[in-house]
DNA sequence: AGAGTTCCCATGGACCGGCA
DNA sequence: TGCCGGTCCATGGGAACTCT
């Protein structure tokens, strides 16, 4: 790369010399306009090849890894039902009448809803048993009445049973089915049901979905945003619920810590598979520990230490999942990734043998090195979520507010503007040398799409877009303040004060009355206008310099003040922390 | 006031080595 | 083999600045 930008920046230096004689200019530009669209068009051609190799790399690993991947599934199916109690030759309990009886005695609604879901699961199991032994050509046992009456069940091990069997879609269904390679523009086609089990499935978490949530919003499925729950909502169906409210699960379950301290201890048989080297991680500043929390809440794994405080740099947490987890939660969230959907289908079907990881390795370090995002239609949900991840609300002075977002590589950001620009209106994409940029500049439109990402569920800039909502050219100055506290430290100490807000307007006010005195060619009145302006520039640049020294002073004298107060490791203390 | 650009550096992701 | 701590550095969050 470096040799290719010493090749290319040698290539267009004649040029530059050229530009030295102003009749050159057309000429040279002209020039650079063909420069810049072949250089454009390799680039296209470039990343066309990537992806393809990408693709075929990807398609032959699933044939090679496909059936055994699939064989292990079923070991793994089978083993579970056996040592469930629904194989097990004890006495007969008739299940209907069990149910029936004790359902219609006075029971709590937590534990009928509980008891129909389990029934629910249990029909269609049954169902699905029966189509796939028909499918099969083997006789269907189970028809008469009295092997029916052979099935035991019993209260407490319902739970333990439903948790591997409300996962087998998440289990069985791979997301790189043929069907799904084969339409990679498709934005649900590696949430399509592949067996019919899998389609009751889906259908069950979308009636769900619909009862809670029917006023809400009425958007497509992908990408729903409402806090971290939606994912749970689209990703693991049924079973969260048990799970969030910290019950214990029986034998096969994740044994989660109910205490809710983040760590989780790995008790099924299947949490032992090996996946890639540490499967899936998030970091964040433990300031957004929220959002850790909703993934451990959602896909089980650990949050730990990422790393310590240091300076100016806040602690940061770190949620990690591994081994069958992080294989189930990869392919939940690659059905509503945008940016990241090759990279999680990647990981969803990480091979088992140790020359398909090595390969898998590579392709995933691949992935991350050009614009491998595949786009697709955008929801609020998916903008409110990206926004809150990755997005920034600047106040602009007085009432002025914008939004932004940026990304090294444009493809999901086209895809955020056409959402954007059909549901409100005017919003910008600008492309940088090393990055491109999504911009709302315009302030009721800002404050119209924050109101409908709050509603959406943010959840790390809550805080801040209701600040940016209620502003006004009266409250500027202490919501601006306030919005300080909410951001990290990136801007630590070059955030202009009440005063630096003021020299920065009258500064800008004398710029556009030179450019007005030059316009009407009293051209002496211009420059002097200028010269004050270079002035002033320079006594805002020294007191801005003086006011970040001050406050620097005023930072470590906080932390040796607060040293000397305790012998334990400091935490956080307002803006303070050393750990 | 809005559109467009650039700068600074904390944040977040990647990676590596030690250890159990 | 997986976990964990530590480090590196590209990315992007936040803000100011310029121009219209």
């Amino acid at each position: 790369v470096r040799e290719m930008r010493a090749r290319a920046i040698e290539a267009v230096k004649p040029w530059i010399q050229l530009l030295g004689d102003r009749r050159q200019c057309p000429e040279v530009r002209k020039a650079m306009e063909v420069l810049l669209r072949e250089t454009r068009e390799e680039y296209e051609s470039t990343l066309e090849m990537k992806t393809a190799k990408a693709e075929v790399v990807q398609e032959l690993q699933d044939r090679a890894s496909q059936q055994e991947w699939m064989i292990r599934q079923l070991v793994d199916v089978v083993e579970i039902l056996e040592d469930a109690l629904l194989c097990t030759p004890s006495v007969p309990v008739d299940l209907e009448l069990f149910f029936a009886d004790v359902l219609a005695q006075p029971v709590s609604e937590e534990l009928r809803t509980r008891s129909v879901s389990c029934l629910r699961v249990l029909s269609r199991c049954g169902a699905a048993a029966r189509r796939a032994l028909n499918t099969l050509g083997v006789a269907c046992g189970s028809d008469s009445a009295a092997e029916e009456a052979d099935v035991t069940l019993e209260m407490p091990d319902m739970e333990g049973a439903s948790m591997p069997l409300g996962s087998f879609p998440l289990h069985l269904g791979r997301p790189e089915t043929e069907e799904a390679q084969t339409s990679p523009g498709s934005a649900t086609a590696a949430a399509t049901p592949t067996s019919p089990l899998e389609e009751d499935e889906v259908l069950e978490e979308t009636e769900g979905e619909a009862d809670e949530d029917a006023a809400a919003e009425e958007e497509p499925r992908r990408g729903g945003y409402v806090g971290g729950t939606a994912v749970a909502s689209q990703a693991v169906p049924a079973r969260t619920s048990a799970e969030a409210q910290g019950q214990s699960e029986g034998p096969g379950g994740h044994d989660r810590d109910p205490a809710g301290t983040g760590t989780a201890a790995p008790t099924s048989p299947l949490d032992k598979v090996p996946f890639g080297e540490k499967g899936l991680i998030v970091a964040q500043s433990f300031r957004k520990v929220a959002v850790l929390l909703s993934f451990l809440e959602v896909f089980g794994g650990t949050i730990s230490r990422h790393s310590n405080g240091k300076g100016l740099c806040q602690p940061m947490l770190c949620w990690h999942v591994g081994g069958f987890p992080a294989r189930l939660a990869a392919h939940a969230l690659a059905a509503n990734s945008i940016t990241k959907r090759k990279q999680l289908q990647l990981a969803a079907a990480w091979p088992w043998e140790r020359c398909g990881q090595e390969a898998c390795r590579d392709e995933l370090r691949a992935l991350k090195k050009y614009d491998s995002a595949e786009a697709g239609p955008c929801s609020l949900g998916y903008f409110t979520g990206f926004f809150d991840a990755e997005g920034c609300l600047c106040h602009l002075g007085g009432a002025r507010l914008s939004l932004q977002v940026k990304q090294k590589f444009p493809t999901v950001l086209q895809c955020l503007r056409e959402f954007l620009a059909e549901n409100y209106g005017c919003v910008h994409l600008y492309g940088y040398k090393t990055h491109s940029a999504l911009s709302v500049s315009r302030t009721s439109i800002c404050k119209e799409v924050l109101r409908a990402m709050l509603s959406s569920g943010l959840i790390c800039k809550a805080e801040q877009a209701k600040l940016a909502i209620g502003l006004t050219p009266q409250n500027s100055l202490p919501v601006r303040l306030a919005l300080g506290e909410q951001v990290g430290n990136q801007s630590f100490g070059r955030r202009l004060d009440e005063d630096g807000l003021e020299r920065a307007r009258k500064i800008q006010s004398a710029m556009s009355r030179a450019t007005v005195l030059k316009d009407q060619g009293r051209l002496m009145e211009a420059d002097t206008k200028l010269q004050q302006v270079q002035l002033m520039k320079g006594k805002h640049k020294l007191l801005n310099a003086l006011r970040e020294n001050e406050q620097l002073r005023q930072y470590i004298g906080n932390i040796r003040a607060l040293q000397s107060h305790t012998d334990q490791p400091l935490f956080s203390v307002g803006k303070l922390w050393a750990l």
